[in-house]
DNA sequence: CTGTTAGCGCCTTCAG
DNA sequence: CTGAAGGCGCTAACAG
């Protein structure tokens, strides 16, 4: 390994003269800045970054706990930020909590020495959690909105889930069935917007939990629902999967989909337009949603005002085959 | 911050007796042990693991370097990597090369020096690139076999090929397109299985170029295959995405699947079963090859003798309705 | 403008 | 069985 040390003996300066100009901390004469510079060269000296570390007390690197890396909404946040932060010459340590909250509460630990600060997208911790973690580093959620000193990228959950359900109403669905995610943030918002279309159409709600927010939990409900007494005529999944398991079964039951039922996701994953029908559903801007939490991060860190403490990106509707019907 | 030197006063014993404590690297008495572990509970003590690193040389990271997260398949891969890491406390820094081969070096360039090894997957450089950079540092590749001192996870890719065209000819098909991916390893080795199984049954090869190994890349494509003077009455898509953009156009173009062209893909990314028809492809198993992949590099890094260079993972065939059709 | 000198937090011989 | 002291690579006052 060769150090800062080498660098300054054979560019015949002192070491702090190098550490003062690979870091552009003070200026010297053109004579000595190309001594050190073509020694740096010569003998492709790379600074330490832990050693950096120590002694600036600065990471230059982002943490990311991310639901689960498979899911590709979340593949796309993490797109966003590890974009952004290479852009701004920021390392990414990713860890993967496997939608255990145990899991996570670890990874943050150890993730937390190793970075300036981290983002949280799908965590499964308590708001408290989340917030006592936030008094000792900069924390950007995603999906949450924790409070306190913890800065948030959201959607409109709400809103988009209203109009939504709204849209199968408009096409004469009666008996319209909300598949609920994990008990946070985001399914409550959208169970919400939901409720409050139906109500708006004076019609009966009908709220199912899903096992888990996966094509396989979107299957395993998909039995009962297709089958049972009370069929629905409509169904918004919490979320894309598992509306398209939902899909795979249907087609599996010979259940007509939009005819026999309507079927909605949210997040337009990649594959939703692919499945057939094509899904209905809104469009998320999860790479946008990634970049702008990692934005937010690193201008905290970088010690600027922050302007907003959250930020909501819009999502939007996408109409597709899977709800089509007479419009009213 | 806390460091060793509080855990050290309140247990009123020495730095360097904290330090052998926590590192188990030497015994004391129980009486001390209880005291400096209590006091490590009590303060709350991290180690800072910058520090550690400066002064050992060992940062118990891994850097990954993905050709797009945002593809299923490495997404996959990663996953199968943080699984590993995690369960073996090493950390991941994880780089999206965004397919492009300057963005992938920088990265290296940058992530080297945080790690103790690197996994590559979906690498766009040159073998001997890789080889370079092996000699300073282990490094695991996924889906190369750059030779050298290099370590790599692979499928058996020729083979896979050969048994998904020979199950196509079977099927009674006689114009068996390939469309090829970037060029390199895996595409390569998928190709020429291909055209090993053509050859065996003396039918004509058609090579086709993909401008980029995605939906959109299939897509592109489809017009021109679908619609051209000779159309193809099966093809073999160098992954599920390209093919699964096929089956989205064709769909649009009221092409019939399997009756007017049989499409297979390779992968079997959890997608690959929800479009219509559900396709066949092989199935590869993407986290094993992730975990096997971390695996192999925290061995090399344990000193670990290493018994094998480079492992092969089978993939399956996994025929489902997209190629269906009269068996001879 | 340049160099000397302390650290940063931790590990690790080497004495006792 | 325990502690003192030096060093890992780098940065940052503080002098000159």
């Amino acid at each position: 390994m060769i150090t800062i040390k080498d660098v300054a003996r054979e560019a015949e300066v002192s070491v702090s003269t190098v550490s003062k100009i690979i870091n552009n901390t003070k200026r010297f004469s053109s004579a000595v800045e190309m001594r050190v510079k073509s020694a740096v060269e010569k003998l492709e000296f790379k600074p330490n970054p832990h050693a950096r570390s120590v002694s600036t007390g600065k990471t230059h690197s982002l943490g990311v706990v991310i639901l689960d890396i498979a899911n590709p909404y979340y593949a796309a946040v993490v797109k966003g930020i590890s974009h952004e932060a290479e852009s701004k010459n920021h390392t990414v340590l990713l860890a993967d909590a496997e939608e255990r909250p145990n899991l996570e509460r670890d990874l943050i630990k150890t993730l937390a020495p190793r970075v300036d600060g981290l983002v949280l997208a799908g965590s499964r911790l308590s708001d408290s959690d989340i917030r006592a973690w936030a008094v000792k580093k900069p924390i950007v959620t995603v999906g949450r909105l924790p409070g306190g000193e913890v800065m948030s990228v959201i959607s409109n959950e709400y809103d988009i889930a209203f109009q939504l359900t709204r849209h199968l109403i408009t096409t004469g669905r009666k008996r319209i069935a909300f598949l609920a995610g994990p008990a946070f943030w985001v399914s409550e918002q959208r169970q919400a917007g939901y409720e409050a279309a139906l109500l708006e159409a004076d019609l009966p709600k009908m709220v199912v939990q899903l096992p888990s927010p996966s094509i396989e939990g979107g299957e395993s409900l998909a039995g009962t629902l297709f089958m049972g007494a009370h069929r629905p005529d409509a169904i918004l999944a919490y979320n894309d999967l598992a509306a398209m398991g939902l899909i795979k079964v249907a087609r599996d039951l010979s259940v007509r989909i939009p005819e026999d039922v309507a079927i909605a996701g949210i997040g337009d994953i990649p594959f939703a337009a692919l499945v057939s029908p094509p899904l209905t559903t809104a469009t998320v801007p999860s790479v946008e949603i990634g970049r702008t939490a990692a934005r937010l991060l690193m201008q905290k860190l970088d010690g600027q005002m922050m302007l907003e403490l959250s930020i909501v990106l819009p999502a939007k509707l996408c109409i597709r085959a899977s709800t089509k019907g007479e419009e009213k």
